[in-house]
DNA sequence: GTCGATATTGAACGCCGTTCAAACACTGGA
DNA sequence: TCCAGTGTTTGAACGGCGTTCAATATCGAC
């Protein structure tokens, strides 16, 4: 009863990220982040349900940090369509490929309770595709396309692309975003 | 000194599968595998090095497995490329989708030693494609496609995607290919 | 100061991966 | 037949994990 429920909340939040950047995804148990955030376990779980409410709560962080990392990729209406889509892609690989640890929490994490394993913050990042793509392609279209890309980009994290793909990465992305625009282009 | 290390490694892997397929990824830990195939915990760690020897053995098998059920649902050269595509890209969901526990550790199973986390045997898939797509498109389109439909599939075995693609997965990877084919035909 | 109500604690439970000294089973020679 | 030597098997032990919960500490209201 010491500090402000939300203050500590906030605070365990911000060591838990400090871990998880700091020594990776498996350095996020129980005692260690309670540790850090000065607090004993138990209160760690009276502020959050299980270790999956903290991964949930970190992982809308990172949602929303990967979202505006890509609004900042964008260069905007004034260049082409394709061109503004393979910005927004790379910088979808750039987010993941710096930040491995938040991203394996986002994408591989394994939650007991597996309800809205991906925040519903996905949406904020689904609907600046859809500004970008324009009103043409269909939700499945442009989720087709979110997934395709995010493939290459989780093998690329992973460290899991054969060794042919080493570095094509970028190229790959590019690929299959001009392909996917050429389909909207022919109205899929 | 009882059973000859082979058979006892073989039943050793057996267990280990039918461990993962009926209680999940999670089950398979080392003091449970060793109960079920009537070993030692030292005994295991004798055959396997660690259980990452384990899971990477079985993502050899579950690797083959894919190949075959791809192979077998390859209709032949006397279909169009796309449809053809289009079956091993369904044949792919298919298998993530019925053996969702062998597909997490293929893909999501974090090894400790993470040289070559997916067996060189995605290798054969790989061939597999290239037989298909023919000899125009470079090994970067080929495993880019590979990448985009794996995409879908991982995000739908996990149960990562937005609900507005719940059950259209077929339809997203049909138009990745689709895409993807059409790039191919204009010489990617 | 007293008293509920609420927040905090940390020991305890059962599980995990991993190691390793001791017990065991087997072989060939005396 | 016994024995020494070789290699295998064992399971207790270590430290860490997620999680629970009875006991403790702290609070605001009176």
């Amino acid at each position: 009863m010491r500090k402000p429920h939300k203050e500590l909340r906030a605070e365990i939040l911000a060591e838990a990220g400090r871990l998880v950047e700091g020594e990776g995804a498996r350095a996020l148990s129980a005692r260690r982040l309670a540790a850090a955030a000065g607090c004993s376990v138990g209160t760690l779980y009276n502020l959050f349900d299980h270790l999956d409410g903290v991964v949930r709560s970190l992982n809308r962080e990172t949602m929303q940090r990967l979202a505006a990392s890509l609004n900042g990729a964008d260069p905007g209406d004034a260049v082409p369509r394709a061109e503004r889509l393979e910005a927004l892609g790379r910088a979808y690989l750039a987010y993941g490929l710096a930040h491995p640890a938040r991203w394996e929490l986002l994408f591989r994490y394994r939650l007991e309770t597996p309800a809205e394993a991906v925040p519903e913050e996905l949406g904020a990042l689904l609907a600046l595709l859809r500004r970008v793509a324009g009103p043409g392609p269909s939700d499945e279209a442009l989720i087709a396309l979110w997934a395709a890309v995010h493939g290459i980009v989780e093998l690329a994290v992973a460290r899991r692309l054969p060794d042919a793909a080493e570095g094509a990465e970028g190229r790959m992305i590019a690929l299959v975003i001009d392909a996917g625009v050429r389909g909207i282009a022919e109205g899929a």
